[in-house]
DNA sequence: AGGGATGGTCGGTTTACGTCA
DNA sequence: TTTGACGTAAACCGACCATCC
């Protein structure tokens, strides 16, 4: 048998080229080889031929050796020495191949095969941060698209009261408060939004002016349209620092790859949900901004 | 400079083993 | 007990690259 191993073996390396010193088969006489043929033969069952010279000639031109997995002795060697170093020097390999009794080939075999393992692991690692990154991304976006009904909603509300009082408004003339907005005779900035609220207060006022030029810059109103007709995303840059701060396990390596996805923080602090009788909504700290 | 030999890595695939229903 | 499906480790293959002579 072993000379049908060895036969086998120098086909193979023969075809692939190998040198001499890694053709050093470790099949013969090989304790932890020995060690695999009895393991394989106990889980087989098969009971173990004897040992004839004739017949390993003949079993040259049979079947080929099977494959043995290697043992967990020489397993956790290779795993140790790949923790240290995950690459195999010509010299360290034929070390290693002594110091197990493997052929430099098998050594190598299992360096490359382990670093596919761990590669295929890193990724499936990486899959799964950037899909939570992407859940967390879109159930925010989910809640702002809410938000932004909502907030149209409310919009649509104010123009139609706004439309009802000015209509009672025209119809009494007299109550219509005269120049209790702006007494000043400047000249209107172009600058400046204007925005009237009349309440059911018949003398009240609420009044909100901003420089137009700073509401898409500042407001806390997130998806807005800026002057220039372009739409500003509430995804732009702004300070995000915060908000993957409960992944903690992001390694430094994995970050530097999946700082792109770590969206601006976005807080719905100020948010009342307007169904709560009033308007619910800070209208003072608020620039005010009229959908198109 | 150019080319062949050698040897390494990598991605993908095949093969054989071991486990489990 | 047998068997087939399935996951995985070992081995292979082809392409590519680096180094040496």
């Amino acid at each position: 048998m072993e000379r049908g191993i060895v036969f086998e073996s120098l086909l193979k390396n023969q075809r692939l080229g190998f040198s001499s010193d890694e053709f050093d088969s470790p099949w013969v006489s090989s304790s932890f080889h020995v060690e695999q043929q009895t393991n394989a033969k106990l889980v087989s069952g098969q009971p173990e031929k004897e040992e004839n010279s004739d017949e390993d000639y003949d079993n040259c031109f049979r079947q080929p050796e099977k494959k043995r997995r290697l043992t967990s002795d020489q397993v956790q060697f290779l795993e140790k020495c790949f923790d240290e170093e995950n690459k195999l020097e010509p010299e360290r390999k034929l070390q290693l191949a002594k110091e197990i009794n493997l052929q430099p080939r098998q050594v190598a075999i299992w360096f490359q095969n382990r670093r596919a393992r761990c590669k295929t692991k890193r990724l499936e690692k990486d899959y799964e941060i950037l899909n939570s990154s992407y859940e967390n991304l879109k159930s925010e976006f989910e809640c702002l698209q809410k938000h932004n009904d909502k907030l149209k909603q409310q919009v649509q509300m104010l123009k139609q009261k706004l439309d009802r009082e000015i209509g009672e408004k025209v119809s009494t003339p007299n109550e219509f408060p005269s120049k209790e907005v702006d007494s000043n005779d400047e000249e209107p900035n172009p600058n400046l939004v204007s925005t009237q609220i009349w309440t059911n207060e018949p003398k009240m006022v609420i009044c909100k002016q901003e420089y137009a030029n700073s509401v898409s810059a500042k407001s806390d109103v997130i998806d807005s349209y800026s002057p220039d007709g372009n739409h500003s995303s509430f995804l732009e840059p702004c300070d995000s620092s915060n908000v993957f701060e409960n992944q903690s396990d992001f390694s430094q390596d994995e970050g530097d790859n999946l700082n792109i996805l770590r969206g601006p923080k976005i807080e719905y602090e100020s948010y009342i949900d307007p169904n709560e009788g009033s308007l619910g909504y800070h209208i003072e700290d608020q620039p005010f901004w009229l959908w198109p």
